[in-house]
DNA sequence: GTCTATACAACGATAGAC
DNA sequence: GTCTATCGTTGTATAGAC
């Protein structure tokens, strides 16, 4: 999906991936064809991109449960009834909505373990791109991390376990840069929890960063900074003569 | 409420501080005598304490909208009839919920900023005290994250203005360590929040660190080492010739 | 102080007209 | 492909017996 390592403005990010616009939203429903009723395709990416938005935009100010059918119906200006083409049932659009984002996430994290890279590439690409993709894809994120609850325990498991493969590739990561001798870290484990604390607070704080003005580059380059400083890694002995080991 | 400093372990803040027992349900019960019916307070007492732990049992792990009082009656032992003696509406006792956890939590920032600790001290208390509150009080501070959304408009900013006035409280902290030679730092604002979320961790994955057999003293020493190697502290040299600046 | 019985509004979901 | 009308269920809340 995306390029990496990429450089690290939100705008090259934007451009590189695919999270907006119409062929995202083919995408979504490409994903969950089976649920849809309508044939024309046109007429239903349309639609459920309508549907979408408005639920995150009820789910997350009043909550999913709070929110019901006839507020989506009037929202979305489609009737209760037209809504049910759409979707097979009112939980059935939770669940889609959180696999179809953890299904973007797993992407993301499987190339990130495939791609060779070097163990600050690969932080980085892993801190920049969390980010970006929790800026971009900010309802998606905030609307699974609250109503994950509401979910099949299965799904719940799922969702912990993707967490933990993307922690464990922090980790992992560090690891190699140890071995290599560019980081020195007594705690990776906690280390990679916090890493992801860090970055999901992009989301889960946005009203805090907004206030203080910290716009979304700033912050991934905190949380780099911070997490190289905590690994005591110096820049100018960039260990690029152990490359053959990565 | 609490003796700051206090020693660092969990048990001897379990001790100093009433946040347990018949004691804690007494103060939560004077807290909200209006909405109560029941003249008897030891009746009423001890149902209280059956309602808000059986709250928490199902709204933490269904969600509060889920959570019918059908389920509660059931959950508590209490007929629906008489869960109504001790609630004035179910919004009502989200309300009194956060509201409550909210007053202890304002009490303890005011008194770490009242007291006139060392900054070193100040950050300890301010971290110790903050897991040991989030271990003792784990459903509520649960309960309290997740259900904002589904509090009044103004509740929510109070909650806010208490996150904000915690990172103040932070803030001023890192800046007097940095006034008095003690500290380094360059984005004491970011770094603040980076606390914040790091200590909300504590509750919010409690899972991940079961999972991994991090005790909650573990994590708070984590934290504190973290934040005083960020800020360069160096324990050698605690700047206690400069005690007269505090 | 606690219960049972019940009111009645709102919910998710569907059938059938257009 | 979209709508209106309506079904059965479940929700919160209360009244009145005990």
């Amino acid at each position: 999906m995306a390029d990496w390592p990429f450089d690290t403005s939100l705008e090259s990010f934007r451009r590189s991936v695919v999270l907006e616009g119409e062929p995202f939203w083919r995408s979504v429903f490409e994903m969950h064809k089976d649920k849809v009723q309508i044939k024309n395709a046109k007429v239903a990416i349309n639609n459920l991109e309508k549907i979408f938005t408005a639920t995150f935009r009820l789910a997350n100010t009043k909550g999913f449960q709070a929110m019901s059918l006839r507020d989506l119906s009037s929202e979305t200006e489609i009737s209760m009834g037209g809504l049910y083409a759409y979707i097979g049932s009112k939980e059935d659009l939770a669940s889609v909505i959180e696999g179809v984002l953890r299904k973007y996430i797993d992407q993301v994290v499987r190339e990130l373990a495939s791609d060779d890279l070097l163990p600050v590439e690969c932080l980085n690409a892993s801190i920049f791109g969390s980010v970006y993709m929790a800026e971009i894809l900010n309802p998606w994120y905030q609307f699974c991390f609250m109503e994950l609850k509401g979910l099949p325990r299965e799904q719940q498991q799922q969702a912990m376990d993707l967490e933990l493969r993307f922690e464990a590739l922090l980790i992992a990561t560090i690891h190699k840069g140890v071995v290599q001798g560019q980081f020195t870290c007594c705690h990776p484990e906690l280390l990679a929890s916090q890493i992801t604390a860090m970055l999901q607070q992009w989301h889960l704080k946005h009203w805090k960063f907004k206030l203080r003005n910290v716009s979304t580059q700033d912050y991934a380059n905190y949380v780099m900074e911070t997490v190289l400083d905590t690994l005591n890694f110096n820049a100018e002995s960039d260990g690029s003569v152990t490359n053959v080991q990565k």
